[in-house]
RNA sequence: CGGGGUGUAAUUCAUCGGUAGAAUGCUCGGUUUGGGACCGAGAUGCACAGGGUUCAAUUCCCUGCACCCCGACCA
C-alpha cells in the first residue's frame, strides 16, 4: 500500500486505530487473505530477524541446539497428556482431508510442539548419559484465536520453543529460570520493554505444565500483556510418553521437563509501546535501518555526498532515501512514520559547514556526535522512557475499595494481597475485570489478608486488565 | 463464539433502485525541493460471494465470508 502518514490516527487518542494504522502504513505487514493471517513484510520480518539472532547466540550460549520437528501431529499423540489436549482443544486447526482422500487419522497443525518432540524423546532417551536434551526450534504455530490483531495475536504466529528434558527436577528448574531470564534480557536490551517476571497462578499457567514463569509487560493504555512464558513441566508429559532413563543406579526414572516460548507478539508489545503521533519508535537495537541519510536535494554533489556518508558509518545499518520526486519534508514525515531511530539530514548547509543535521526520532533533538554513540543513547533512553512509565503505573493497594478505584480510573499493574484462592481470583475478575498477572519472583513473604476475602495472604500479586 | 459496526479504485470515503465519483496514492511531461510543492495529461472498478425481490440491484431482503470495535479464549 501507498505510504499516506495523513491517515494516521492519533495514538493519544485511539491506541488500536493507530496501531492497526501504522503497522499497515509503515510497511511492517499486511493481512493475509485467509482469517487471522498476516504477512510479514521485510521491514517487520527485519526487525524478528535482529531478534532471532540476538536471542539464537543466546540459546546456543546456554547448550541448547536447533531442530526442527514436524508441522502435523497425529490427532492421538495430541491426546497423550490430558489438561494440554483440553487446554488447547478450542484453539486446534486440524487437517482432514489429504490428497483428496478423508484421512484414517485426524492431523492437528501444530500449535506448540510438547507432544510431537515428546514422542522423540521417548525412544531417544533411555540412560541418564542421554540427558539432557537441550532442544530449540525456531518454527511457526496455529493457534485458531477468535480475535487477532496483527502481531499480537494472530492465527499464525512465528515463534521459537525449547523443550529440554533432565535428570531432575532442579536442573529442569534451572533452565525454566534461564528461560525467563534470557527473555527478559532480550526484552529490555533489544526491544527496550521493561517487565516484570513472576509466577502464573494456577489458572493462568500453561496447560499441562506444574508451573509457568511469565515476562509482563505494561502497555501505553494500562492494560497488561504476557510478554513470554517459561515453563516447568514437571513429570508431566514425560509420565504420560512415558520418556524414562535409568539412573546410576539402575532405576528407572521419569525425565523432568520444560519448555519456553517467546513468538513475535514481541513486536507488537514494541511497536505499541514506543512509538507516538507522529509514527512508530523502534528501539536501534532491532531496527531493520538505525538511521536513515535524507538527501536535501537531488543535486548531484548533494547524492553523492550523502552516500559518501554511509559508507562512512561503519556497521551501523544506513539507508540513503533518493527517492525522486517527494519533498524533504515528505521524506522525513515518511521516516519518522517508520520509525528510524535517527535522520541525517545531506544538503548544501552541511557540505559547506561539514556537519550533518541529525534528529533523533524519539524526542525529536537536533544531536551531534558519532552515530553509533547516539544510537546507543537513543536505546538507553527508550528502556529508560519505559521503565519510568512501568514505575509509575504500578498501584499498591490495602483495600478492595482502593482496588476498584483504581482499576476504574488509572488502570496499569495493580498489587495487593492475594489468598491464592481460586476463588477470590475470578470474583475479582468478575467485578474488576482484573485478572492475577503474575506473583513477581521478587515478591517478599509478607503477614497480610487477601484484598478480597480479608483471609490470611502470603504475597501480593500483581492484577492488571490483561491483553 | 456472543453483542455491535463495516464491506464500492491501491487507500480513506461519497453516491444512488436505471451497471459509479472525490480526495490521497499511482503513471507520464514539466516546473520545484531546508518540515507533507505545483501545473498539465493519464491509468485504475465483475461495487466481498451466493441467493432472492424487481422490468431493472452496488443500492432493498436473506445466507455466507472477511475486516474493525466490545466481551469470553489466548504467545
Amino acid at each position: 500500500m501507498a505510504f499516506t502518514k495523513r491517515q494516521l490516527p492519533k495514538k493519544s487518542e485511539s491506541l488500536s486505530d493507530w496501531y492497526n494504522a501504522v503497522v499497515l502504513l509503515a510497511e511492517l505487514a499486511d493481512y493475509g487473505p485467509a482469517k487471522g493471517t498476516m504477512i510479514f513484510r521485510p521491514a517487520g520480518y527485519g526487525i524478528w530477524e535482529l531478534i532471532q539472532q540476538a536471542m539464537d547466540k543466546e540459546i546456543k550460549k546456554s547448550g541448547v541446539e536447533n531442530a526442527y520437528f514436524p508441522l502435523f501431529i497425529p490427532e492421538s499423540l495430541m491426546h497423550k497428556e490430558k489438561e494440554h489436549v483440553e487446554g488447547f482443544a478450542p484453539q486446534l486447526a486440524v487437517v482432514t482431508i489429504g490428497g483428496g482422500e478423508e484421512l484414517k487419522e485426524r492431523l492437528v497443525v501444530r500449535p506448540t510442539s510438547e507432544t510431537i518432540m515428546y514422542q522423540a524423546y521417548a525412544r531417544w532417551i533411555q540412560s541418564w548419559r542421554d540427558l539432557p536434551v537441550l532442544i530449540n526450534q525456531w518454527n511457526n504455530v496455529v493457534r485458531w484465536e477468535k480475535r487477532t490483531y496483527l502481531f499480537l495475536r494472530t492465527t499464525e504466529f512465528l515463534w521459537q520453543e525449547g523443550h529440554c528434558a533432565h535428570a531432575t527436577h532442579e536442573e529442569s528448574q534451572e533452565r525454566v529460570q534461564w528461560g525467563i531470564e534470557m527473555y527478559a534480557k532480550i526484552y529490555k536490551d533489544f526491544l527496550a520493554l521493561p517487565g516484570v517476571i513472576g509466577t502464573k497462578s494456577e489458572s493462568e499457567k500453561f496447560a499441562g505444565g506444574d508451573a509457568t514463569l511469565t515476562y509482563e509487560i505494561l502497555m501505553p493504555e494500562g492494560k497488561v500483556l504476557q510478554g513470554c512464558t517459561s515453563h516447568d513441566l514437571g513429570q508431566n508429559f514425560s509420565k504420560a510418553q512415558n520418556i524414562k532413563f535409568q539412573d546410576k543406579q539402575g532405576q528407572n526414572q521419569f525425565v523432568w521437563q520444560n519448555s519456553w516460548g517467546f513468538s513475535t507478539r514481541s513486536i507488537g508489545a514494541m511497536l505499541m509501546a514506543h512509538g507516538d503521533d507522529a509514527g512508530l519508535t523502534l528501539p536501534p537495537k532491532v531496527a531493520p535501518t538505525q538511521a536513515v541519510i535524507i538527501p536535501v536535494t537531488q543535486d548531484e554533489e548533494v547524492l553523492a555526498a550523502a552516500k559518501k556518508l554511509s559508507g562512512e558509518l561503519g556497521d551501523v545499518r544506513v539507508k540513503v532515501d533518493t527517492r525522486e520526486g517527494e519533498s524533504l519534508g515528505f521524506k522525513i514525515n515518511k521516516w519518522e512514520l517508520r520509525g528510524v531511530p535517527l535522520r541525517i539530514e545531506v544538503g548544501k548547509q552541511e557540505m559547506a559547514s561539514g556537519k550533518f543535521r541529525m534528529v533523533r526520532r524519539d524526542t525529536g533533538e537536533v544531536v551531534e556526535g558519532e552515530v553509533k554513540g547516539i544510537l546507543d543513547q537513543i536505546q538507553d533512553d527508550m528502556l529508560a522512557k519505559q521503565e519510568k512509565f512501568l514505575a509509575e503505573n504500578t498501584h499498591e493497594v490495602a483495600d478492595y475499595e482502593q482496588f476498584k478505584e483504581t482499576m476504574e480510573n488509572k488502570r496499569g499493574f495493580i498489587k495487593a494481597f492475594w489468598c491464592e484462592n481460586a476463588e477470590c481470583e475470578t470474583r475479582i475478575k468478575e467485578e474488576t475485570k482484573a485478572s492475577t498477572r503474575c506473583l513477581p519472583v521478587d515478591a517478599k513473604e509478607e503477614s497480610g489478608k487477601c484484598v478480597y476475602c480479608g483471609k490470611v495472604a502470603k504475597y501480593k500479586w500483581l492484577f492488571a486488565l490483561a491483553y
